[in-house]
DNA sequence: GTTTAATTCAAACGTTTGTTTAATTTTGTG
DNA sequence: CACAAAATTAAACAAACGTTTGAATTAAAC
């Protein structure tokens, strides 16, 4: 693959996390890039084929990685329910960008870019559900629902990329931190708190039925 | 306010959530709402501004909300808990499409509706904030990482509201479901999940310290 | 060195964008 | 009814959009 087109996908990633799908200008994008305007016509036929090659390129990387984590026999459940914490925290925190598009462009008018998307989700999702089974199997997980603890561990990382000044502000980061310390702490946070948040939900000692009384009241 | 700029915010509500600002044009929110195109500047003075009186009319009415349940006195902090998981799942369920909007509106380019949107999110989250801490000051939850937590409940929550045919796969609720069916088995899945997760999170018999070595190694 | 193909470019294409204009109709008031 | 204010309209505005064109340049192959 052409350095040029490489490149053209870098700054293309940049804008539409920075400013969405619609919001990016195939004019920005070659600025930018620093190349003609028809360059990127002439290298992806069109703004919608460029963001189809963008998800491709990056799409495919991820799978990898669990479906190896997943094949690892010297690994326990819980190392390898940390393992997968780690991962996605570092992947997610390290292409907020990418992660960035991926997430809000299931808005994007082109049903062939939500059918990919999608179908990369389901993927990976298959992959945690069988870690998480594994351990319900081997008696040290709870009987929990498999994809909604999945969408916890996803959806809780997502909602702290959305936003650098939320993020910021609602975890006493300070305000005018540079972007390498603000991924720093928070990847050291969001890891630690979703570690704690799935050993307390996973683990089958603290299973004491599906309602607890002694909670209700006061 | 008139019966017709309301119904325009309504038509612009579903628009915008559905295609995004930016993929939604002026002329497709006067075609939908059967209007005169000028009507829209007329009665907003711009898109950019329609979009702020949405924000504006929709984002005032959950802190009244929390700031009621705060002020209880009567319920215990494990039922404010579930309260909480009820109203957020939901409020979030019954106008996804204004939420929709909030959460991927961060990259919208006046800075006036981030500022605005961030503001709205931050006194939310200072109620559930006080939820929690008493919680914790009565000795009833555990030291955790509250502004994480408030992430993983709206993390969780967004997670599933991003796309119908991803939770409808993952969730196996089948594929051609009616919205109305979709959202209540959403609803019920989501609460039943999440106040487990918080039970088992927040319930201070749970804890045996910041790390558990019994679960290292195999 | 010549020929062929791949790349780059400025310019222009036809649409669509958000907004404004100015004329017209409707509404409310004395 | 008369008059002023408010509401509504079709038409036009300039600017920005994604894409295409055809000539100019560079690179590769023989």
């Amino acid at each position: 693959m052409s350095d040029k087109r490489e490149h053209i996908l870098n700054v293309a990633e940049e804008l539409f996390a920075e400013k969405g799908f619609d919001g990016t200008s195939v004019r920005d994008i070659a600025q930018q890039a620093g190349v003609n305007l028809a360059m990127i016509s002439y290298y992806f036929g069109s703004k919608e084929k460029l963001l189809e090659s963008l998800i491709e390129s990056r799409g495919g990387y991820v799978y990898g990685i669990l479906d190896e984590l997943n094949k690892d026999m010297s690994l326990s459940p819980w190392d390898k329910v940390d393992r997968l914490v780690d991962f996605y925290v570092d992947r997610i925190l390290n292409n907020m960008k990418f992660h960035t598009i991926m997430w809000q462009e299931n808005s994007a008018r082109s049903e062939e870019i939500k059918r990919r998307t999608i179908g990369i989700k389901l993927r990976n999702l298959e992959q945690i559900n069988k870690i998480i089974a594994d351990g319900q199997q081997k008696k040290l997980f709870r009987q929990v629902d498999i994809p909604m603890t999945v969408g916890t561990i996803m959806g809780t990382i997502s909602y702290y990329t959305q936003s650098k000044v939320y993020s910021c502000t609602t975890l006493a980061l300070g305000e005018d931190i540079n972007d390498e310390q603000y991924r720093q702490r928070l990847s050291t946070r969001l890891k630690a708190h979703l570690k704690h948040l799935l050993r307390a939900h996973l683990d089958i000692r603290n299973d004491s039925g599906p309602m607890r009384d002694d909670h209700k009241g006061h």
